[in-house]
DNA sequence: TATGAATGAGGGTTCATTCAT
DNA sequence: TATGAATGAACCCTCATTCAT
């Protein structure tokens, strides 16, 4: 059997031959995944856009847990070597929040199929009880660092004090996640502009204005 | 054979037990399909929830597929009976856009998992070829509807005028629509607190401020 | 429980209102079984077709076996009742045949659907062993009675006498059975010509010619 | 998944442990439904004849309807490749007529279960709307190839001139095709004698007498 | 390294029938 | 007399996985 990796998650070494199935059968996921939906999406299905059979598949991958894991874990990496560099390069607050939503976008454009894969793999993937089968930490992680980083500028200022940074990252988070489906629907959609709206939303919803908008609000009782 | 009704869509008269036996069915699937997800959700498992057989469920919805067409219908026949009122009741720009919030989200918390379990359908239930399988025009009249809104107060001056109505409408339906996963995660949630920083957030959004928020961001290539 | 009689057949004396049931029902599913076949007939498009539910069926009848076997009782008195007068009133042996094979034509086209479903029914109804589910042994005693006849005149020597009256009259009623389901793809067709074509043809095949066919047969190794 | 085999007809090339399984399968469904007809031959009770389980069926057929379909076309097949020879040897027509029908009744009596199977699937097989299921245009072609020999020697003059040729081949076809349920039965049958006794039935049938049969008919209204 | 073959659980649905009313 | 409700077996099929080669 192939894949077992350790505990310790390296990569069992492996040969060249091997590399290129699994790339090959990780793109026919992708796509089967991100054309059919999760629940469609069974591994003769995957085969056959693979152009191979459903053994192949288990020999190389251990089976379909461990594919679709691989999926998860090989976006997440590549996510963050994308956004990371683009984020620690702004300075402001504003800046950042920006190039958040941009890249965050931009990456989703770049990788629409996997993105939306995996969108489906972690709104459906669950186990027999309904607990989620994949490890999405990751993406609470993320959550959670967009809060701290909206903590800290509305500590330095630069954002207005009022908000709950949980609210708005969860708002942020859910309104960029939104996007795979959307694109899906609709592939002609110009993400760039999209990206700038959203992010000049989002620059209006924390700047710190004349009065803050909780003042506006009807007293609540 | 049961719940053949015509095109019209009015509910077939229906005797008491019958009408009983539907809803104690319907409130099994309701609660199955929140708990376990669309695709964990077998007949066998709601027909075991709601203490019956799958021949029983079969009899009184004649099939899988009705009885999830019943859910999404009835939970949206609701909604409208919901929503409408408190919309209309309200004069001002700021005010519908509020109501719309919180409304959206009282009413969330009221029906906890047939909106959790509707979401769950509306993500994954599909036809063979990957199709949506139900029809969702309602949500997106709703999603129509909230943009006209916006598109009346940014007409008004009651909104400022450099968001794009879609883009805005798409970012209250998503944050929206985000809150059922998060308050099955979270039980204990503070729904009215959330609706009121959501309906802050966004009102900070489309206020008209002093200065475009666009103007603030950084030049674009 | 309806439709219990005794063993000696004798129709239970019925009120009006369960006569007229039955027969709507009786009706409802000779329709059926023509239109749809036997394998197809469930008790539940039976009771479409009627206009009732299934249980109503049960109810008058017992079970589908017992419907079905009326079904196919009542033809056969229908059919005796018919062709006996038709046969007896031919004083010579041509008569008798023209007649036997005109007359089934002729009852063939005045109840179609009835025919076309026992003929269906004949067919296909089985019990789980493979063995046949209704009694049809009127059918063998009208081939019986058919051989019996050619017998009888092959000896007065009407017939001539070097026919297998065995396999003769198996043809007539092969013949003979097949035309229903013609008639049910070719709904336009001449019944009273092809009756007399077809006598035609058997009358050549008895006739006593100048020379008997099997001397033209070549020698059989 | 195995079986599909291009719009072309061509056998895909198989391997050697798939080819035995599918001739095992395909025999035991033609005992299967040869014994027991074809309302009752599930895919449960084929398996257990052949020795399997269902599973194994739909890995090799993909489904009943193919391994039925294939059924079907073997039949075909073998029929046209021992039918086609035989009847091109005969120079005359009666010669080609008596073939035709002696021809008929060896084949099945030397392949009586497939025949008898395949009748059962034709009278049986059809969709939920009635209609039938596989394609027996190859039947038809037979009775109309049927129907030209008889018109061609009509003209010939070696056949007489007035009896109607459809109605003559439809006869024919008629009792061949009433030969296999018989033989179910009396499986002690004489096939080579009951094929000579009905080709010197329809021979007498179509030879030019002295007097056509059509005189002695009673004057039609 | 790779594959075809087979498995067995579970999917949704149809069916004739039973039962209580 | 009639019906709606429920049952449970059987139906065909899909699925992820195992196994022998």
């Amino acid at each position: 059997m192939r894949s077992e990796k350790g505990t310790s998650g390296q990569k069992a070494d492996r040969s060249f031959i091997e590399t290129a199935r699994r790339a090959q059968i990780m793109a026919a996921a992708i796509d089967t995944i991100a054309a059919l939906g999760y629940g469609q999406a069974s591994l003769a299905r995957i085969a056959e856009t693979a152009g191979t059979s459903k053994g192949v598949i288990i020999y190389h991958f251990g089976g379909k847990d461990e594919l679709v894991r691989e999926l998860v874990a090989e976006l997440s990496v590549k996510g963050r070597a994308y956004l990371g560099p683009r984020l620690e390069a702004e300075p402001t607050g504003v800046g950042m929040l920006r190039s958040y939503i941009e890249s965050n976008l931009s990456f989703v454009s770049e990788n629409r199929n996997h993105v939306l894969a995996v969108v489906e793999i972690a709104l459906n993937a669950r186990a027999a009880d309904g607990s989620p089968l994949y490890d999405f930490s990751i993406r609470e992680q993320g959550v959670a660092a967009l809060r701290q980083l909206l903590i800290h500028f509305q500590r330095t200022g630069e954002f207005r004090a009022d908000f709950d940074p949980d609210v708005m990252a969860m708002a942020i988070r859910a309104t960029l996640d939104a996007v795979p489906a959307r694109l899906a629907r609709e592939p002609g959609l110009d993400i760039g502009r999209y990206g700038r709206e959203l992010a000049d939303l989002f620059q209006a919803a924390i700047r710190p204005g004349e009065s803050s908008a909780g003042a506006v609000s009807p007293p609540t009782k």
